[in-house]
RNA sequence: GGGCCCGUGGCGCAGCCAGGAAAGCGCGCCGCCCUUCUAAGGCGGGUGUCGCGGGUUCAAAUCCCGCCGGGCCCA
């Protein structure tokens, strides 16, 4: 595989390696460092093996001693080095690398002559890789949060499998959750979904309106609790029956307005201050702000779906949350009313999930149903299994059963650093061990995530299992993969990853799609594509209205994932419309606009890319930057891979866009002032335009040839 | 109460893991460049206690310790 820029340092290396060996003087590998000038003025690469070296072998006299060493092993290098160095020249104890812009342009170029289009494919080894992402509840629209994930998923799917992997993406399915059994019960309630809505929306705004219901529900139930007990306490303290239930009457209408005073009102009429009154009283309080708090949002929701709200408050009969209860237990236990139902219901708003995703380009390979692992027993075993193995254990008080994450930690040392995250300090009875099954018998999801990831690495035979999930599920993540350990996965670390990104705020809140808090992907990309459509009207009066739209979807797919790639994913994005409808630079569209440039000089060469020019030709600055970073390609594949980091390619093609343009303003190509030059820089517009179309397919950004 | 992440010009971000020479980029603001391969472009201009305080080092935005501010997780 050709990787030039690779194979450049390590040339500087072996120079530097053998510059060392005629001075005799030893050096530990890690203090021969080669790295990239920010200036040019100081050549192209440096290194600071001299310093390394003067830090060695003299104490005192340290800078004079580098600048003489630098300067020595400069002169020998300049005697050895090969025709891609011009020069090497010492400065102030760096030792700096000047390249041969023409020789550099003919290494990276020529190497690049033959398969430009697989420039930066690793073929060697090839894994068996499940990429699981996305994995929204299928109960409500997308939104902008589930799109970031979505992106970072399917961008480094899209990597995994160029670099020359077999990659499999999939999407998981929390089924068994209350969430399912809220959705259902609303729609139960409401009966059918009405066909002029998209369903998922649909049912995004009746599980809002019903979890909202819901919390109001407990929020009240618990301030009833809370002012019976205060009641029964007030009694004990003072006998005066008739003030007492007066006072708790006015509480009652109080606490239902949401006014906080309760604490003095209390006090005033009692003049008694004990712990289990005030504790009382401090409780009361927490309820009263919830009641509060449940009102508003359930009358924004109210506010945002009238129809919705209104039917189901009619339509909603008896014990709610015992039925949501029913629900599960039923689902799970696949009782056939219940479970047909919910796979019917659930299976219309995937497809409307689908729907948006096949509409960005974003398909996956499988569709795992939580349900589907526990009703296959695959759940049941694995926690016998744990148990067997001693790293699962029922409290015998409880009843409950955890993981023992303390015992794994103590039989596999090699979990200590990656779970404690490089902490020494912290003692290991204050690790916790997580709950696997409630006392009722309820699993948790902690208990099925693991049993998904075990699924995946062993009965789906994953080499690798590649997890995007939100950030706060890192600490259950880790347990994840404890327990995988205590099952006998013995290379777990590099077997399973989890790949963390944050959330999405809106600004001055997060988004929720239970309190109804949200932006939805189906809007943005409508409203990004009719601004796009604007921007191709003005530039392309010829053009069809229909091809218009096409250009246009592209350009607000490229804007929408370019927006969020961009960004490193374990930082919090504020959304911001300013920021997905900026089409300048640092932008999907200002990428696919250079890449359309370039495309359109070679369809004006008719496609004729030339096969023998004289590229050492190209020694112009705006020349000798643009092959520079196409040469760091592979590098960048590599980066991402290691740090499940998309927006460092999200960068480098930014550059590689800036870098173009640049090129473009200076450079002619088809009217060059000299017909070789015109040819060398031709070819370099075809090498520039093959590698920023991969780059832009791995984001899933579409290269446009036309703007 | 315990822990994690973030803090870089007016705004949004990269650089920190693997310390190196004047701290980059975009937006916004001002000026210039379309008879020349698409101006969704390019060129020029001003903007900074790299949150604060110590320490390590020849060298700190980068590593270590403490603190402050914002977000999150567990309880």
């Amino acid at each position: 595989m050709f990787r030039p820029y690779k194979s450049l340092i390590s040339i500087i290396r072996e120079l530097i390696l053998k510059a060392l060996k005629t001075l005799n003087v030893d050096v530990a590998e890690d203090d021969i460092k080669v790295e990239e000038t920010k200036s040019r003025i100081h050549g192209d690469f440096f290194t600071t093996v001299a310093f390394a070296i003067a830090k060695n072998l003299y104490r005192e006299n340290f800078k004079a001693n580098a600048v003489r060493l630098a300067e020595e092993l400069a002169k020998k290098i300049n005697e050895i080095k090969p025709d891609v160095i011009s020069h090497v020249r010492a400065e102030n104890g760096y030792i700096n690398f000047f390249l041969d812009r023409g020789a550099f342009a003919k290494f990276v170029l020529e190497g690049l002559m033959k398969d430009r289009e697989k420039f930066g494919k690793f073929t060697e080894e090839s894994e068996n890789i499940i990429i699981e992402h996305t994995s929204a509840n299928p109960i409500h629209a997308l939104h902008i949060g589930h799109a970031r994930n979505a992106f970072i998923g399917d961008c480094l799917a899209r990597i995994y499998k160029f670099v020359g992997n077999k990659v499999s993406r999939r999407f998981y399915i929390n089924d068994c959750g209350k969430q399912v059994a809220m959705l259902i019960l609303g729609l139960k309630a409401l009966g059918k979904i009405p066909s002029n809505t998209k369903v998922d929306h649909f049912c995004g705004a009746v599980y809002s309106c019903i979890a909202s219901i819901v919390e109001l529900h407990k929020s009240l139930k618990n301030a009833i609790k809370n002012i019976d007990q205060l009641r029964a306490t007030l009694r004990k303290i003072n006998t005066n029956n008739h003030l007492y239930d007066s006072l708790i009457r006015n509480l009652v209408r109080d606490i239902a307005l949401g006014h906080h005073e309760i604490a003095k009102r209390v006090k005033a009429i009692t003049e008694n201050s004990s712990e289990v009154l005030d504790n009382l009283i401090a409780r009361l309080e927490v309820s009263t702000a919830s009641i509060k708090n449940s009102f508003e949002i359930l009358a924004s929701i109210a506010a945002k779906w009238p129809a919705i709200y209104y039917n189901l408050s009619n339509g909603l009969k008896g014990n709610v949350p015992a039925r949501i209860s029913q629900i599960i237990r039923d689902y799970e236990r696949q009782n056939e009313n219940i479970t047909k139902f919910v796979r019917e219901t659930l299976n219309k708003v995937l497809d409307s999930l689908t729907e948006t995703l096949d509409f960005l380009r974003i398909y996956f390979d499988a569709y795992d149903w939580e349900s589907d692992l526990i009703w296959s027993g695959i759940v049941e075993d694995i926690l016998r299994k744990l148990m067997e193995r001693g790293y699962a254990c029922k409290d015998e008080k409880s009843n409950a059963i955890f993981l023992d994450a303390r015992k794994i930690l103590k039989d596999f040392p090699e979990m200590q650093e990656f779970f404690l995250d490089g902490r020494k300090d912290i003692k290991f009875e204050e690790i916790k061990n997580p709950v696997l099954v409630r006392k009722d018998g309820s699993t948790l999801y902690l208990l099925r995530d693991i049993a998904y990831a075990y699924y995946k690495l062993l009965f789906l035979k994953a080499d690798k299992a590649i997890s995007v999930i939100g950030i706060d599920q890192k600490l259950e993540q880790k347990y994840v993969v404890l327990a995988l350990r205590s099952l006998g996965i013995t290379n777990v670390l590099q077997r399973y990853k989890h790949v963390a990104y944050e959330l999405v705020r809106l600004p001055g809140r997060r988004m929720s799609s239970r309190k109804g808090q949200y932006i939805t992907l189906d809007e943005i990309l409508w409203e990004t594509i009719k601004r796009s459509y604007d921007e191709v009207e003005k530039r392309y009066k010829e053009l069809g209205d229909m091809p218009k739209y096409a250009l246009a979807k592209e350009i607000a797919i490229g804007a929408i994932k370019y927006a969020l790639l961009s960004q490193i994913p374990t930082k919090v994005i504020t959304y911001d419309w300013n920021r997905v409808l900026d089409f300048e630079q640092n932008s999907g569209p200002f990428i696919q606009y250079a890449h359309a440039r370039a495309a359109s000089i070679l369809r004006k060469a008719f496609w004729k890319i030339p096969e023998d020019c004289n590229l050492s030709l190209l020694r112009e600055p705006e020349e000798f930057e643009l092959i520079y970073k196409i040469s760091k390609f592979p590098e960048v594949l590599d980066e991402v891979i290691r740090t499940s980091r998309p927006d460092i390619l999200a960068e480098y093609t930014n550059e590689l866009a800036m870098l173009f343009n640049k090129f473009y303003q200076k450079c002619p190509v088809l009217s060059a002032e000299d017909a070789e030059l015109g040819k060398a820089r031709l070819l370099l517009v075809a090498t520039f335009r093959s590698v920023i179309a991969t780059a832009m397919k791995l984001m899933g950004i579409t290269p446009l040839y036309r703007m």
